[in-house]
Order: C-alpha cells, then sequence, then structure tokens
DNA sequence: GGTAAGATTGTCT
DNA sequence: GACAATCTTACCG
C-alpha cells in the first residue's frame, strides 16, 4: 500500500495539546525514543493513530494520505469503496493502511513494514489551526495540501 | 478506587 | 449538528 501524505499536525515539546506534555507513560513511551520511529496510539479505545517520532518528545501526526496504491488492500480493511474516504483522516489512514500497536517504535524506513519517504515536495500548502481540541490550546500546526480531495475534513473544513 | 476527558469516526436526527 | 462506541490516562478522594 503506497500513498503520499497530504495532511498532517504537529504536536511539539512543552504543548499542551501533546500526549508527551506531562511526562513519559507506557503508551506514549515511543515520543521519548529516537527521532524517525514511529508512534502509535489508539484514540477513543477505537482507532489507532500514526505518529513520526521527531526530536523527542515531539511528534507529527499522519492526519490523511492521497491512496496511490493498494486501494483494493485498504478498501478490504476499511470496508469502504470511496477511495476519498479510504484515508481521510487519522483514524482511517491507520486501519487503511494496517497499523496497529505492533507498530508502536518501529522505524519508519523499513520497507518490510513502515516507509515513509521524501517524494516530491508540496509547494502549495496551507497552514491552519488544529483539530480535535479546545480551541485554547490550539496553534496554527496544522499543514494541508491545498486543493486536495483527500484531506479530512476536519472540524470546519480545511481553510484557504 | 472511582470518575471524567480525549490528537476520532460513523450513524441518526 | 449531536451522540454513542470503547479504553487508557489523569486527577481526586
Amino acid at each position: 500500500m503506497i500513498g503520499r501524505i497530504v495532511e498532517a499536525e504537529a504536536y511539539g515539546r512543552g504543548d499542551p495539546g501533546s500526549h508527551a506534555y506531562r511526562g513519559p507513560t507506557p503508551r506514549n513511551a515511543s515520543m521519548f525514543g529516537p527521532a524517525g520511529r514511529a508512534y502509535v496510539y489508539i484514540s477513543h479505545g477505537i482507532h489507532h493513530c500514526l505518529n513520526v517520532v521527531c526530536d523527542a518528545p515531539s511528534a507529527v501526526l499522519l492526519r490523511a494520505v492521497e491512496p496511490l496504491e493498494g486501494l483494493e488492500a485498504m478498501a478490504l480493511r476499511r470496508g469502504v469503496d470511496e477511495p476519498r474516504l479510504l484515508c481521510a483522516g487519522p483514524g482511517r489512514l491507520a486501519q487503511a493502511m494496517g497499523i496497529t500497536l505492533a507498530d508502536d517504535g518501529v522505524p519508519i524506513h523499513r520497507r518490510d513494514r513502515l516507509w515513509i519517504a521524501a517524494g516530491e515536495p508540496v509547494r502549495d500548502m496551507a497552514v491552519t489551526l488544529r483539530v480535535g481540541m479546545s480551541d485554547a490550546v490550539n496553534r496554527p500546526w496544522r499543514f494541508v495540501e491545498r486543493g486536495t480531495r483527500f484531506a479530512s475534513r476536519g472540524v470546519s473544513g480545511p481553510r484557504r
């Protein structure tokens, strides 16, 4: 399964919105590990979310991907046909790609499991407020490719 | 030891 | 637009 990242969100050090804000726990341990690894957590006990660990303790949440290859496998896991709905959102993305807690802490350069590579730079990026948290901690750290049809709609839709 | 809230999604109104 | 599903962590007693 291959996809192009079209939406991401940043969580930094001293960030009240970050899971790492209140210190290490068994669940967020990966965020305090070496950079370039995956941090996978379960949201609301149902959905998996995939992050890439940067300079600890910080990470980037992958919110949406434009599916390129393996559409059938994704549709099978998701139980949805609409290509647009396959990876448009953190939980959806993880489900489509088959990401589980087993992938927590896995380096993102392992082509046999997780592989995130630099591709063509996305020139037209929109920067917006983050999604899914109280307004008090919102920061303009969400990045969406302008014009993509594959981003999550967010709370009030991506800005232009 | 008990309760409230959360980096979400799908379904119903 | 509102709410349930479901489980882990945070916080209070």
